[in-house]
RNA sequence: GGGCGGAUGGCGAAGUGGCUAACGCUGUGGUCUGCAAAACCACCAUUCACCGGUUCGAAUCCGGUUCCGCCCUCCA
C-alpha cells in the first residue's frame, strides 16, 4: 500500500509501527460555526481512509480534536452574548449533526482543548525547561532557531521566509517567526492558570499534546487540509518533536482544497457554502459521492452543475443494487438449478481486485470509482440478459451484489435518507383525486371504487363534493404504500389500455420528482433525489 | 521574492515510457416499451497548454515558455 507523505514529498510503502495497527490523528474544527463545504472534504476523505484500512484488516484507532478555546471563538461570543465554552459546546453538537449526515464514523475518541489544559500547560512547561521556548510579559513562544528541522514538513527555510516579509514583526519576539504557545488573557477574557499568568494555550500546541496523549509519541497517519501544513503541521512536528525527542508522524495526508469558480472556498473570502445548506439541496450520499469521485489531492472545483452530475452518476450505481435485488427476488423455488460457468463473479472479483489496487495506490478514489462503475455495468448487464427463474443464477447474483455492496460501503455512499416527506404524500395525494374525478367523469365506476378502497386501506377518506374530491386524514400517512397503490393503479391502467390515466400517473409524479418505471408484470418507483 | 501543485474530449476525471488514452455525465444511433423510464449494445480525444531535447518508442522523463491555483497571515 503506497501513502503520499507530504513530507517527502513523494509515495512511500506503508508501514505501520505495530503490524495490522494504524494511529491516525486528523485535525477537526474550531467550532464556532457551522461546518462548510470545505470542511467537510477531509472529514469524507480520512473518513473514507479509515474505512478502507480497515476493510483491509487494519485496526484503526482515529483521534480527531476539537478546538474549542481560540480566538475565533472568543470574539464570536462577544458577537453573540454567549459563554464562549457554551458556545463552542453548541457548535459541537452542531458538529456532529453534520457529521452523522454525511456517514462520517464517529472518532475513537474526539478530545477537546478545553479538557487538556493540565497537560497543555506542563508540555510548555517542558518546552521552556529545554531551552525550545521562552517567556514574555506573560505570553510564551516557541524559539525557531532552537529547532535545526524546523521547515523541513513545508519545505522552506527560515531565511527565505523573512525575504518574503509578510510576517508582521513583534518585536518582543526573538525571530519573527516565532510563534505563540501561550497567550497571556486580556482583560475579561477567558483564561486559564499558568505559571506565566492567566491565559489560554496558542493554537498549534493542542494537537501536539493530545496527540501524544491519546496516540503517544510517535503516530503513523496525521491528516489535514493542504493549508495546514504550514504553519499548523510545521509547528506540531517542532513541538513535538522537541518535546519527545523522537519522529512525531510517520505518514503526512493532505487534502486538496474546494475552489469556487477557482478560487479558494473560506470564510475569510466569504465564498463558502454552509455544509447544511448544501445537504438542504443534496443527498447527503451524493455530496459524498462528489467529494470522493475526485483524488484526494487535487483541487475540487465547485457549483451545482458538479452535484447534479453526482448525483445521476450515484442514482445509475444505487440503480444496480435496486434491480438486482428484484432479480434476486424474483423467483421462491429452488428449481431449475443449473449451475452456471460463474462468469459474472469471475468478473466481479477480477473487478475488486483492481478496485484494491486502485485505492492501495495513496488512496485513488477516483480509479478505484471507475472498476465500481464497471462493476455496476456487468451487474446490470447479467440482470438484463438472466434468468430469474433459475436459481443458480439468483445465487450467483447474490454472491456478486454481496461484494460490490461491500466495496460501497467502504466508500461510504449508500447513506440511507433520513426522514419522511410529508411535502410528497400531499402530492401524491392530489394524484388520487384528479384520477377518480377522471374515473368518476367516465362512469368508470371499477376504477372510482378500486382508488377509494386503496386510499381507505392507508387511513384516508376521499370525500366527494361537487366541485371535486378531497382527501381527509389523521396523523401521517406512509409514502410506501400509498405509491404502491399508485402502481397498482398503472398497472391497471395499462391493463385497460385507459393510457391516459396511466400516463397521468407516471407524468404527475414526475413532476413531483418522482420516476416510474414499468417493469415486466408491474411498476417501480423510485425518487429522483 | 521563496515554497508546493496543476494544465488530458462538450463537461468532470483517471492515467507517470510501449496493447484500441479508464470511468462518469452529456449527446447520437440501436434493442426493449403502447409511449416512456431504466437497462443493455454501439459511436463520440490520431491526441494529452506551447516549444525544444532524450529514446526504437513520451500525455508520461529532461530543459525552457505561457497560463492557473495554493502556502509564506486565522482558515480543511
Amino acid at each position: 500500500m503506497q501513502i503520499h507523505n507530504t513530507l517527502s514529498g513523494q509515495k512511500e510503502e506503508f508501514q505501520p509501527l505495530e503490524p495490522n495497527k494504524v494511529k491516525m490523528y486528523v485535525c477537526g474544527p474550531t467550532t464556532y460555526n457551522f461546518i462548510h463545504l470545505g470542511n467537510a472534504r477531509p472529514l469524507v476523505v480520512f473518513d473514507c481512509l479509515r474505512r478502507y484500512l480497515a476493510f483491509r484488516g487494519y485496526d484503526v484507532f482515529y483521534v480527531q480534536n476539537f478546538t474549542d478555546v481560540d480566538d475565533k471563538i472568543i470574539d464570536r461570543s462577544r458577537e453573540l452574548g454567549e459563554e464562549p465554552l457554551q458556545l463552542a459546546a453548541r457548535f459541537i453538537g452542531e458538529y456532529f449533526r453534520d457529521a452523522d449526515a454525511l456517514g462520517i464514523m464517529r472518532a475513537n475518541i474526539h478530545p477537546r482543548v478545553s479538557e487538556h489544559m493540565t497537560e497543555i500547560v506542563e508540555a510548555v512547561g517542558v518546552l521552556i525547561e529545554k531551552g525550545f521556548a521562552y517567556v514574555v510579559d506573560g505570553d510564551v513562544y516557541y524559539r525557531v532557531r532552537a529547532f535545526a528541522d524546523y521547515g523541513k514538513l513545508s519545505n522552506r527555510n527560515l531565511d527565505d521566509m523573512l525575504a518574503g516579509a509578510r510576517v508582521e514583526v513583534d518585536g518582543r519576539k526573538e525571530d519573527s517567526a516565532d510563534f505563540a504557545l501561550w497567550k497571556s488573557a486580556r482583560e475579561g477574557e477567558l483564561f486559564w492558570e499558568s505559571p506565566w499568568g492567566p491565559g489560554r494555550p496558542g493554537w498549534h500546541i493542542e494537537c501536539s499534546v493530545m496527540s501524544n496523549r491519546y496516540l503517544g509519541k510517535t503516530l503513523d497517519i496525521h491528516g489535514g487540509g493542504n493549508d495546514l501544513v504550514f504553519p499548523h503541521h510545521e509547528n506540531e512536528i517542532a513541538q513535538s518533536e522537541a518535546l519527545n525527542g523522537q519522529k512525531f508522524v510517520n505518514y503526512w495526508m493532505h487534502n486538496g482544497f474546494i475552489t469556487i469558480n477557482n478560487e479558494k472556498m473560506s470564510k475569510s473570502l466569504g465564498n463558502f457554502f454552509i455544509l447544511r445548506d448544501v445537504l438542504d439541496k443534496y443527498p447527503a450520499d451524493v455530496v459524498r459521492y462528489y467529494l470522493i469521485a475526485t483524488h484526494y489531492r487535487s483541487p475540487l472545483d465547485f457549483d451545482d452543475t458538479k452535484l447534479e452530475e453526482a448525483r445521476r452518476a450515484l442514482g445509475r450505481l444505487k440503480n444496480t443494487l435496486v434491480l438486482a435485488g428484484e432479480f434476486i427476488a424474483a423467483g421462491a423455488e429452488e428449481s431449475g438449478t443449473v449451475a452456471g460457468e460463474s462468469r459474472l463473479l469471475a468478473e466481479i472479483k477480477q473487478l475488486e481486485l483492481d478496485f484494491i489496487e486502485a485505492m492501495d495506490d495513496d488512496f485513488n478514489t477516483a480509479r478505484a470509482m471507475g472498476c465500481y462503475f464497471e462493476m455496476a455495468r456487468a451487474l446490470n448487464s447479467f440482470v438484463a440478459a438472466g434468468d430469474s427463474q433459475d436459481a443458480g443464477q439468483r445465487r450467483e447474483l447474490s454472491e456478486a451484489i454481496g461484494i460490490f455492496r461491500k466495496l460501497g460501503d467502504v466508500l461510504g455512499i449508500f447513506i440511507e435518507a433520513e426522514g419522511s416527506r410529508p411535502e410528497q404524500v400531499e402530492g401524491v395525494l392530489e394524484i388520487y383525486v384528479e384520477l377518480r374525478q377522471a374515473a368518476r367523469k367516465e362512469k368508470d365506476w371499477a376504477s372510482a371504487d378500486r382508488i377509494r378502497d386503496i386510499l381507505g386501506e392507508s387511513g384516508i377518506q376521499i370525500q366527494d363534493g361537487s366541485e371535486g374530491s378531497k382527501c381527509r386524514y389523521d396523523g401521517s400517512p406512509g409514502l410506501e404504500a400509498l405509491m404502491g397503490g399508485l402502481m397498482e393503479l398503472r398497472v391497471m391502467f395499462r391493463g385497460k389500455k385507459d393510457f391516459a390515466k396511466a400516463d397521468l400517473i407516471r407524468d404527475e409524479l414526475r413532476k413531483k420528482g418522482i420516476i416510474v418505471e414499468d417493469t415486466k408484470d408491474g411498476a417501480r418507483w423510485r425518487i429522483l433525489d
